[in-house]
DNA sequence: TTGAAAGCGCTAACAC
DNA sequence: GTGTTAGCGCTTTCAA
């Protein structure tokens, strides 16, 4: 019969006194089952199980060190990129039993190095990180922590963390060019805030090896529908003689897509549009957006691998390069010039 | 000068010795700096800067048994609606202190009840979860840990744990009500799966009312917009004599948009079509989507706050009715039959 | 293979 | 106001 006197949780030395046996033995059991004779195991797991016993994380966390909780620092939840990528992430460590503590920055570095402080306070024993721009206070954590350290969406072998993510400038470089191809001489670049966001500014550096090919003309707007739309209404008023728009975002993409198209400009007729991401909608919308697809589930499944192998081995993983791909649909078509 | 002969953080001990003070005095410091005197209180200050001394989260939850730690179990990251909340629930919850941590649990029961579990096992103070359908076993765990909890997204005062939410089954209502004062009569409904969704059954129930006068047509599909470009197509093979599509969520409605204009449909002159969510992209699609908003915001700080008033002053929260509100954009239209 | 016992870093009750 | 000390629930030597 299941002793039923207290409600608080039931401890090792509950279940080691209800087994008849030691506390350090149904410690063993937990911990190293193999050293613990069959049968003692056996009755102790029993033992266990009736008093549904769980060992308490915090007491383990005090012994071992070990307290199973990864903190993420993510710039925002509002981005379906990060949300997905998240998810993956999510996944893949409670497969192995880690939990995921989310903190969002805003895409602020102080912020990040504030909240990144109040993950190793609680225990995190490992962080993952957006990119590659971070304030000292934040690079100072992770060298006196000693606390393993990832950096996504952002592919630099040279930097001090290892780095999982694409190459963003290879990634709008693979757009631009892609536009060329298609005859395009003049291509209207519709983009996010360059400050505190290195991913923007390295698909803008990406763009540059085209410049005597291609002549850009730059928009820089707010990252949300909101900012694309804007960003489009700004381009009709320059009157620019582009026949394409490049989006460093698909966000941006669906938000200029949907102004132009208030304003009666046909896609892709009359310019061609394309996007960075591959967001869910990106594949849906009338016309749908061509687009350089970032494999951000990939990449959250690839950087949960690599947290649990640098937390249970000790192995610093290696920078990571994720493959971005382009992805022709509907919105982008061949210009030809009228001579 | 400080001691930097050991690489360890420092602790408790540490910091008394550098003061010269007993360890219950730094605690003190710590809990509650009021009952040390200021002179002391400032050199232990002043010392643990030096120390860079950070109190171990694992040793202080074994003792106060308080970890600062609350669960969020959420059907999917993936919408931007469950993001959402997420986003305002971290925010507010980190003001106080206190950490988020994510789980997703997929719309399955099952996988929330084990989810739940582990959240329970590592620490968590408090847990919340989506909607009112729940597994036996989450129920017991619940029952059993004695741990709070909050249902989001559904308001139910007579479900068994506090909820805060919407009524579902009032904001389709509204939505379909405002659709028959437009002179519809006859409408298409397009929402997500009933099984363990009980949004959705909420939703569909709340169309009940109005059986007398309106007569609808259900498609039910995934949610997902290319869920709802697939309801879209059903409808349109059924040769309905609809003379709007009402879809239970956004996402679908943005599908079913995109999927309509793709056959030429022209809304809303030829048909009305209105969605429940108002999610980024409802306010800036092509037409804008006639929407039921539910503040997700909102619900997620009023849920922080409901949380930590219950954790911190045992204070158990009532149910708490959000209030959606209908937004009328472009894509309805009065419907005037042709006598 | 098992047990006894010494901590881990902290909080809180109690004493001065 | 401050110090002493007994735990919290566990892991980990060290002996047996």
């Amino acid at each position: 019969m299941v002793d039923r006197r207290s409600n608080k949780r039931s401890n090792l030395r509950d279940v080691a006194k209800a087994a008849g046996v030691s506390i350090a033995t149904v410690s063993r059991v937990l911990n190293s089952p193999d050293i613990v004779s069959a049968e003692t195991r056996r009755r102790v797991m029993e033992t266990i199980e009736d008093l549904h016993f769980v060992p308490s994380a915090a007491a383990r966390a005090i012994n071992s060190g070990r307290t199973k909780m990864v903190g993420a620092l993510i710039p925002t939840l509002d981005n379906a990129i990060f949300a997905k990528f998240l998810a993956a992430l999510e996944a893949r460590l409670g497969e192995s039993g880690l939990s995921l503590i989310v903190a969002t920055t805003d895409g602020d570095p102080d912020i990040e190095a504030r909240k990144a402080q109040g993950l190793v306070d609680i225990g995190a024993e490992a962080l993952i990180v957006s990119g590659v721009t971070h304030s000292h206070a934040f690079d100072e954590l992770i060298r006196r922590a000693r606390i393993p350290a990832i950096a996504t969406s952002y592919y630099d072998e040279h930097y001090s963390l290892p780095t999982i993510g694409y190459d963003n400038a290879a990634a709008s470089l693979t757009a631009l060019e892609f536009l060329r191809s298609e005859g395009h001489r003049k291509v209207g670049i519709v983009h996010g805030p360059v400050s505190n966001n290195d991913r923007t500014r390295a698909r803008l550096s990406g763009l540059e090896k085209l410049a005597a090919d291609v002549t850009i003309q730059s928009f820089e707007t707010t990252l949300s529908i909101e900012g694309g739309a804007a960003a489009a209404r700004e381009f009709l008023k320059a009157q620019t003689s582009c026949t394409a728009i490049l989006c460093l975002s698909d966000v941006l993409a669906m938000g200029a897509i949907l102004e132009l198209q208030r304003n009666n400009v046909r896609l892709p007729d009359e310019i061609s549009l394309m996007g960075i991401d591959d967001l869910p909608y990106s594949s849906f919308s009338n016309p749908q957006i061509t687009t350089i697809h970032l494999p951000v589930s990939r990449m959250g499944t690839y950087t949960a691998d690599a947290v649990i192998q640098w937390l249970d081995n000790d192995i610093v993983p290696k920078s990571k390069l994720i493959e971005a791909q382009l992805i022709v649909r509907q919105s982008t078509k061949t210009y030809r010039s009228q001579e």
